[in-house]
DNA sequence: ACAAGATATATCGATCCAGAGGTAAAGAAC
DNA sequence: GTTCTTTACCTCTGGATCGATATATCTTGT
């Protein structure tokens, strides 16, 4: 999702998408050679992508890499209906909001979101007892659990708040109008 | 290090474990079952726990497993130097506070805790122009990458705060005193 | 008496992915 | 002129992990 998401913005050679989705998902996770050069070639061979070989600038020959017609739609796909994993795993998450715009419909982006916030209203129990009670977050011995969810509490009032704002403003710009649940 | 971390706080079967470390881990991203299994068994073999088969209490026999003083020597080992990983990845991070207090020395605690708080401070530059040039958060055309850096930066000040008290605790309960850089 | 469902453990094949290694070109340093 | 570093690309291997599948036990409902 990252490679199309970066070649949809402008066309870029292997190396540069390499530092980009270094700088944007590799800050937590870095990635490989051996994990981006064979992405790369299954998505030339799936047709998402062609590829023109230019002079290296500054050493050896690129391959300059442009997105298809077929792989903005595959890019689409994956952010019009993202796995479940993209929407529960902060890291996966983030580079999906990364590329959230390349969704154009406003409708289409709110409703994202919306999964979003639902999936983060869900109260979240991390620790349980010797008899499979869940303990209160108050009643924790370590203060390293107490700090993880009073971390996590924030973090999800935080961004909570963020997508109510954006939903409300994706919401309004597409003319739509709020059902009163019956 | 979840599963030598949830059988150091007490023994457990491997069902009852799964459910713990689905709770705690796969809130964001489950564990599977040709995942956890093989692992006890890779554990077994290395040592680190043991293996009594009890009646079942509800249905099938279980399996108690019990963590070794190897397994526990190993444990401690993971989390006083955790691979980089474990300081940069958010999901792993969390893991690994779940189970810091079985380090049992607060001056080790605190220099984990240390770790984290060097990373977060570095800047995090996530996006750049087509030359290369980064691109400071207030000039994103995307709202989403926006909010994106806005979350971000409040997590990160949220977390620095709470691992700065902690760390000055710990030192404190430790009788550390800290120095003047000359 | 029987079926359904939760509990509980285990294996196997397919797939993903990182790390190590290899190639090559251009410019900089010595 | 030779080496070093950076840029740039690529492959192979092994380990980790998932999904599917299989098995067995006990409780509950019909």
């Amino acid at each position: 999702m990252a490679i199309l998401g970066f070649l949809r913005d402008f066309p870029l050679h292997g190396y540069d998408l390499k530092n980009r989705v270094a700088a944007l998902a590799g800050h937590v996770r870095p990635i490989a050679d051996g994990t981006l050069y064979p992405t790369i070639k299954k998505l030339e061979d799936a047709g998402c992508l062609t590829r023109r070989t230019a002079p290296g600038s500054v050493a050896a020959p690129r391959h300059m890499l442009e997105i298809t017609q077929d792989g903005t739609d595959q890019l689409r796909r994956w952010l019009r209906n993202p796995e479940p994993g993209f929407i529960t795993d902060d890291n996966k998450w983030y580079v999906l909001l990364a590329f959230l715009h390349h969704l154009e419909n406003p409708r289409e982006q709110a409703l994202v979101l919306a999964r979003r916030r639902e999936f983060l209203d869900k109260p979240t129990q991390l620790f349980f007892d010797g008899d499979g009670r869940p303990i209160p977050s108050d009643q924790l011995e370590s203060p390293f659990r107490k700090g993880l969810m009073q971390i996590h509490r924030s973090v999800n009032l935080n961004e909570i708040d963020w997508l109510d704002h954006q939903i409300a403003d994706l919401n309004r710009r597409s003319g739509y109008v709020a059902q009163r649940s019956p």
